[in-house]
DNA sequence: GTCTATAAATGGATAGAC
DNA sequence: GTCTATCCATTTATAGAC
């Protein structure tokens, strides 16, 4: 259960010490997103890491096997905030309405942080791939979005992946083309209205009720 | 007009001279992009691309000024491929059938090199920004884009933004969700379908020319 | 648990011989 | 125009003292 490669992280949860290990890898992790978000994902350096903290560069091994570990607790700690911000409460029966609020919702947290969005939807760090452990939330925030769409009575089989293409467009465009401006933020409206018709044409203007 | 920035890629372009020496840095740009396939656009290193055409790295210096005019190189030569692609003849004069055409070949073409389209549609390289050269047949692929649109009878304002972020979305989703594969390959259609229900509903199977 | 010291490698770039 | 030699910086990671 304890092999080599997880030795580190796997240490109890439970008790005082492991209490302030934790908190002192999750400071590690807000000292890393610090500095991708200031030099880029690519730039992070352990030196630099461990200055921030407080720490020479060894130290840092106490906490994280390796640099690509801390890249996978932060993949995981982005997924994670994209499933959150996938499943919260619409407030709101049109159906119209409930996808026009996730997309904004979702395009407005993804395009908020433009290294959480590289180190989650590009792969473009070397040698680095995520554990399905990091991967988990990814693959959650896909489930409840293809539950979502059914609960709305949208059924298709490639409708999670044309939906997908419509919210990452934006959002890589976003990010390409106007990093930090809001040039793309009015196409939101039109992409749901396109999916919509799209995925169920005959129903275009129905609630998720029939009340 | 010989400032010491562009010294080395200034040189006059006539004479025998000259055309060995436009050869020798085709040849170093070929060696790049076979590089950048097999290790990934950020692995690329001076000493690896020196031996693959059989100089050491000093030499290439005699070439490009350094790392970053590599790259830039690099980028005009994707920028003009894409423009390429973006501009070829369609033969054929249905609206519907020109986009789905287009996107196909769009699509394809983007999709077949992922280290290409990682330097030219991603912000990946720390550091390194496009010169307005490079980046020149990019500017001109959008206006290509814009004006065969208009040619189509689609004039909308965000007409060129809603097309490439669907055909960008179905290009990012493919490279980042199946690599290699082709599962988003029938959503091209669609989002033909769906671009077109937008931007011009009420002439749907309209043709270019009413002959 | 943090440190110093260092390994071991890689990187881009320059000087100057030939 | 290409080379050797080298500079100088940087990187991740480990060993072992404290």
């Amino acid at each position: 259960m304890f092999d080599k490669a997880n030795a580190v992280q796997d240490k109890p949860t439970g008790g005082r010490r492991a209490a302030r290990r934790e908190a002192t890898k999750a400071e590690i992790l807000d000292a890393a997103w610090a500095l991708v978000r200031e030099h880029g994902l690519a730039a992070l350096s352990l030196r630099d890491l461990a200055a921030r903290v407080g720490m020479r560069a060894p130290s840092l091994y106490q906490y994280f096997d390796s640099k690509h570990a801390i890249y996978d607790a932060m993949f995981q700690q982005a997924a994670q905030q994209m499933l959150d911000v996938a499943t919260f409460d619409v407030d709101t029966d049109d159906r119209r309405e409930v996808l026009v609020r996730r997309a904004h919702r979702f395009f407005s947290e993804a395009t908020a942080d433009p290294a959480r969005a590289q180190l989650l939807f590009q792969r473009t760090i070397p040698g680095f791939e995520p554990s399905p452990e990091a991967y988990a939330p990814a693959v959650e925030m896909i489930n409840k979005l293809r539950e979502g769409l059914e609960g709305l009575g949208i059924t298709r089989p490639d409708a999670v992946d044309l939906w997908t293409v419509l919210t990452s467009g934006l959002v890589n465009q976003q990010l390409a083309n106007d990093p930090g401006g809001d040039r793309y933020e009015p196409l939101v409206d039109v992409i749901v209205d396109m999916f919509l018709a799209q995925v169920a044409p005959d129903q275009r203007n129905a609630h998720t009720k029939g009340k």
